[in-house]
DNA sequence: TCGTGGGCTA
């Protein structure tokens, strides 16, 4: 192989990184880089005219931070000089392949070393497959270090950055262990960032026992031994435990916070969530950051709490802090959940940049709050603007059709999920799927897609199902259902009984119910509790079924009940007892329906605020009966009312909803 | 010229 003449290296050389010509680099940059490296290495390149760079000026070179594009040239340059057996180049070559987070060449680059590498350039390596999601590659590295022994023994670089592949990737436990012995006999397990690298890795493989041994066991501890220990126990949900070490801590940073507040979101504590920001806000010498920020718009997004979410707008404006796809994200997601797709809007139509994520976000929210047809009209926006979907986005769409009955629309989305996009519908997609032909009355068709399944339906498919059943009211289906439900849902059965139970009381087949609610009883699983939250003045109150708790308790009742009687009697409402588990008389029954945790909770907002929309945020799908009083108390009493359940939005105004009774 | 801790939004 001969080169063509490099003309203009002098370039190269200059203090600035020179923008290279296409031809500089005669084909493919590849062909000097793959297997034929060894050939070109003898190539006489002497048949050039101009002086050889020695070795220095490729260093200095790629000192410089060059682009991958240059990094490549350089390597070709040193090829072709013959400099590709130099190790002292080898090393700073390898550095910049990784810097532009390319591995392959930089292994590649690393395999043909001309003798065995130096630790510094394993521990290179290692280092570089430890941040990528295949870090059981750092793992197959160490052990051919291992195996070569010394004078390439490993040291406590490496065991740091063995530790983090560790702890990236859950099949690794077992190894993360072994090394620790080894790190204990070679006695670097004083070294601080090996320490942190072993209380990290045990703290993520919830190890809390070993992680706090060996912070107990370390000479000195920092800030990032004090939050990988807090991590570990606000992880496994030990969130007093975390606290109490979190508060010891000395020198909290913006990191520790987040640590603790997202924390708090994992495990769904979102009120101590708010809380514990506003104690970060009381602390001047640290300021939120990305990743606290999205985990409290996330809290505020849970929990429906639109002041506070505001509030947290308002604060990055004010603080100028960057929009950032992350944040953005948040905030959509936050309007959109806490009723305000208008708010969401006008965030995502500000946005300078928008990405997979904004627009999926924007998509999902859209789909939500039942806004088919927009929903459509943005997807096909964001083609037209060049983005491919995901499975995520296509979820969203999905949904959206599913919410507002586009069913043709659903099933041709559903349809080019492989052809047109290359995505393989998963177990979420088929949910959608049924729920869309179920909520349709396609009832048989839904049961087809349940059995065309390629994988085994899980339980959100079977009661997709079932609840389509009890909306249709095919109490056949139903029957014929539930035992699958019990099947994959042992234990609690998934809420499925509940379904059936409710579909019996939707026909009157109050034997039947009884029937369930005596197998439900007998075998432990109580239907998960009703849960609704309203937020007033920015404090989230929480209520649930014939709350006791609240300590305006006995004042809500007394709305309440003047509620009920003034939409009776002005509304005309009459309660709808269909849904009610139990099978009481009707009196009792009517009773029972009245104290649903999300009347209380519109109770309490009629109580609290004279004007202005309500929102209402409930952990289940809301009943009928409540559907209906919702839209009744939104024309007497002349309210707009919010209402988020499970699975979407229901605006009630001038005694309508904005799902069209189609839910 | 290698080090350790961050998020969960679809």
């Amino acid at each position: 192989m001969r080169f063509t003449p490099l003309p203009k290296l002098s370039l190269l050389f200059s203090t600035k990184i020179p923008r290279l010509q296409e031809p500089f680099y005669v084909q493919s940059p590849l062909v000097y880089i793959s297997s034929n490296t060894s050939s070109a290495i003898w190539e006489p390149s002497g048949t050039s005219s101009f002086s050889l760079p020695s070795h220095s000026t490729f260093v200095q070179l790629l000192k410089k931070r060059p682009s991958l594009t240059q990094i490549k040239q350089i390597h070709a340059q040193v090829v072709t000089h013959g400099l590709a057996q130099n190790t002292s180049l080898l090393g700073p070559l390898i550095h910049s392949y990784i810097g532009c987070r390319n591995l392959s060449f930089a292994r590649i680059v690393f395999d043909q070393f001309p003798s065995l590498p130096p630790t510094i350039i394993w521990n290179l390596m290692i280092q570089a497959y430890s941040k990528t999601p295949s870090s059981q590659e750092s793992l197959y590295l160490f052990h051919q270090m291992l195996a070569h022994g010394r004078p390439t023994s490993a040291d406590k670089y490496t065991f740091t950055f063995v530790f983090t592949a560790c702890s990236r990737h859950p099949t690794l436990r077992g190894y993360g262990e072994n090394v620790h012995g080894m790190v204990v006999k070679d006695g670097y397990e004083s070294d601080i960032f090996v320490g942190n690298s072993l209380v990290n890795m045990y703290s993520i493989f919830s190890r809390m026992v070993d992680a706090k041994r060996v912070f107990d066991e370390m000479p000195q501890r920092d800030v990032i031994t004090w939050t990988s220990v807090v991590k570990g126990y606000a992880m496994r949900g030990e969130l007093v435990r975390a606290r109490e070490l979190f508060d010891m801590m000395p020198g909290r940073n913006d990191v520790s916070w987040a640590v603790m507040v997202a924390g708090y979101v994992g495990h769904r504590f979102y009120n101590e969530a708010l809380q514990c920001f506003n104690d970060m806000l009381c602390h001047d010498e640290v300021k939120p950051n990305e990743a606290v920020l999205v985990s409290i718009l996330s809290a505020c997004a849970h929990l429906g709490a639109l002041d506070q979410g505001k509030w947290i707008h308002v604060y990055i404006d004010k603080n100028r802090i960057l929009l950032s796809s992350n944040i953005s994200t948040a905030l959509i997601d936050m309007y959109a959940k806490c009723g305000r797709i208008d708010c969401a809007r006008r965030v995502f139509d500000g946005l300078h940049k928008r990405d997979l994520l904004t627009w999926t976000s924007m998509i999902s929210g859209l789909s939500m709050h039942g806004l088919g047809a927009e929903c459509l009209w943005t997807f096909s926006e964001m083609l037209a603007e060049g983005f491919k979907p995901d499975d995520i986005t296509l979820l969203g769409v999905l949904n959206g059709c599913s919410h507002s009955g586009l069913v043709e629309e659903g099933l041709s989305i559903f349809h080019d999920m492989i052809p047109l996009w290359g995505i393989v519908p998963k177990l979420e997609h088929y949910g959608c799927l049924i729920d869309l032909l179920g909520r349709a009355g396609r009832l048989e068709s839904a049961f087809e897609a349940i059995k065309s399944m390629p994988m085994e339906p899980d339980v959100v498919a079977w009661r997709a199902l079932l609840s389509a059943c009890r909306i249709h009211g095919d109490v056949d289906l139903g029957e014929r259902i539930i035992n699958h439900i019990a099947e994959l849902c042992p234990g609690s059965h998934g809420g499925g009984y509940v379904l059936l139970s409710n579909l019996y009381a939707s026909m009157g087949q109050w034997e039947s119910v009884t029937k369930v609610r005596k197998a439900m009883s007998q075998r432990g699983s109580e239907g998960c509790p009703g849960c609704s939250w309203i937020e007033i003045d920015g404090v989230v109150h929480e209520f649930l079924a014939a709350d006791k708790l609240h300590p305006r308790i006995s004042e809500i009742n007394k709305k309440l009940n003047e509620v009920l009687r003034r939409i009776s009697i002005e509304g005309g409402y009459v309660p709808s007892t269909k849904q009610v588990l139990f099978d009481l008389n009707e009196e009792d029954k009517e009773q029972a329906v009245s104290w649903h945790s999300e009347k209380l909770a519109v109770a309490f907002g009629l109580l609290s605020t004279q004007e202005g929309t309500i929102r209402i945020t409930k952990n289940l799908r809301t009943c009928e009966d409540c559907h209906s009083a919702m839209k009744t108390i939104s024309l007497v009493f002349n309210r707009e009312i919010v209402v988020r359940d499970r699975s979407r939005f229901h605006t009630f105004r001038y005694g309508n909803c904005s799902c069209t009774d189609y839910w």
